[in-house]
DNA sequence: CGAGTAATTGATCGCTGTCAACCATGGTGG
DNA sequence: CCACCATGGTTGACAGCGATCAATTACTCG
């Protein structure tokens, strides 16, 4: 699934200039100056499924973009119970900046490859770079839009509505990910980036439970079940209304 | 609780120097020329307990700080349904910029004084003033972590746990909040900031299983029941057992 | 002091988590 | 090629947490 994308020297500009990100999230309307530099700090990296890139305790040391694959940001209780609070698609940007310590593990939840920077360095890069740090605060301002966004489906939303909503945030956000070649939609046939684990802890529930509700979403005849991953939209009106809430929330965050 | 501000005419600096926020949130560092175009844009307005501020689904048209008193960023269900995704106190920045539309309510959950911009003219003001914009930078981070915290409470904390982050929560803000003349912690007591309704629905739960939770917590000894909104605490370490996670969690965004 | 609201307490029911068994799939090695 | 196993997903039985409805008590404010 990872593109073999060589690991450029620094200086070479080509190689943002060949991303499928540089010119959206935080690389947005990036001048040759400006891109010049990220490109001199960055550096690619290719990560398989499972893989960890950042350790909830440990000390947040980079931060990045996302270019291909999937990545979750997760919190591990001493339990063992597990939230997703965030999943990561090509072009979202990732990493605590201004701070030491990261409170969250960023993982791969698919095999992906992403676009890796030294905090320090990319802090320098925001004070120096107007663009950058505009970037950052437009993205920043549309993250905890969704993030407060899926605060209410966690805290007043039963499992059919989420699953639902699930459904509809990919029917929606299928656009954004055509930027890779992953085939989230096709028509009207969705793919869940993530297996039933992660996707149950990202809607705050049990892999049971989801599985009950995406089988009654079945037998109402709104989606069709093709395989474990692909499902066919049938009824979207009736997919929306049963994510309550109003479809606003669908909008993706325009960065 | 509302103090006699009196509403200065722009230009007049010296309300800004007397605010008790200014040197803290979006403000702080401001240097002459910074807080003067904030004092140019800013007005400062009281709203009593249950006023909307802001209404979702409306024109995104204001910002602001929080001066004195608590907000409330609530989102409504068609159904009645209502979460509350966020707290605001003062110092805090609320407002949505770079959108149109008001995703979010931002209601006064007791009697508040509020300091408002025209969404455009802060805009302008971020966009010509370096420091205000790295200022909304680390504000908006610090803010995104804490939503995130907030969705691993609603996502995977049972409601016992969920008041004991509550309490938790109100204890480790105390400080915070002592900018204002708000009595939330004297020794160890703390206040709820806000009735029992708006607690419920930011902890994701009903008033009446919130109440046997408090309960609870007071047979066990962990709390004392002093009066319907004041508690003190009376087993700190054991609260934060109850609350999960590590404690860390509570550390309140740095500004 | 009375009316209205807020908070507590009780009884009941249903959603959903838990535990368990079963099934499908894919990879491995004999 | 197939038995075997590991993994991931589904289905079933059951119990418990928490929502709901209802009734009572406490508080606030004219």
């Amino acid at each position: 699934m990872t593109h073999p994308i060589r690991t450029a020297s620094a200086g070479d500009m080509a190689r943002c200039e060949r991303c499928n990100v540089h010119n959206r999230g935080i690389c947005g309307h990036a001048n040759d100056s400006v891109l010049n530099e990220l490109n001199h700090i960055s550096r690619i990296r290719s990560c398989s499924a499972g893989e960890t890139i950042l350790a909830q305790g440990d000390d947040a040391g980079i931060v990045g973009n996302v270019i291909d694959g999937v990545l979750k940001i997760t919190k591990s209780l001493p339990d063992g119970r597990e939230q997703i609070v965030g999943l990561l698609f090509p072009t979202d940007f990732f990493g605590r900046i201004y701070s030491n310590i990261a409170d969250f593990s960023i993982e791969a939840a698919t095999d992906a490859t992403i676009c890796v920077m030294k905090r320090e360095a990319f802090e320098h890069a925001i004070e120096h770079h107007n663009a950058i740090e505009h970037n950052m605060l437009i993205q920043l301002s549309s993250e905890l839009e969704s993030a407060r966004e899926w605060m209410v489906l966690l805290g007043c939303q039963n499992t059919l509505e989420k699953v639902s909503s699930f459904f509809a945030l990919l029917l929606l956000r299928a656009d954004k990910l055509c930027v890779s070649s992953l085939p989230y939609k096709q028509g009207v046939v969705v793919a869940f980036p993530i297996n039933r684990h992660d996707i149950a802890a990202y809607l705050g529930t049990t892999v049971e439970t989801l599985s009950r509700q995406i089988q009654y979403l079945s037998r109402q005849k709104v989606i069709k079940i093709l395989d474990g991953k692909h499902f066919e939209i049938l009824d979207e009106d009736r997919l929306l209304e049963f994510a309550g809430q109003d479809r606003e929330f669908l909008h993706p965050a325009k960065s």
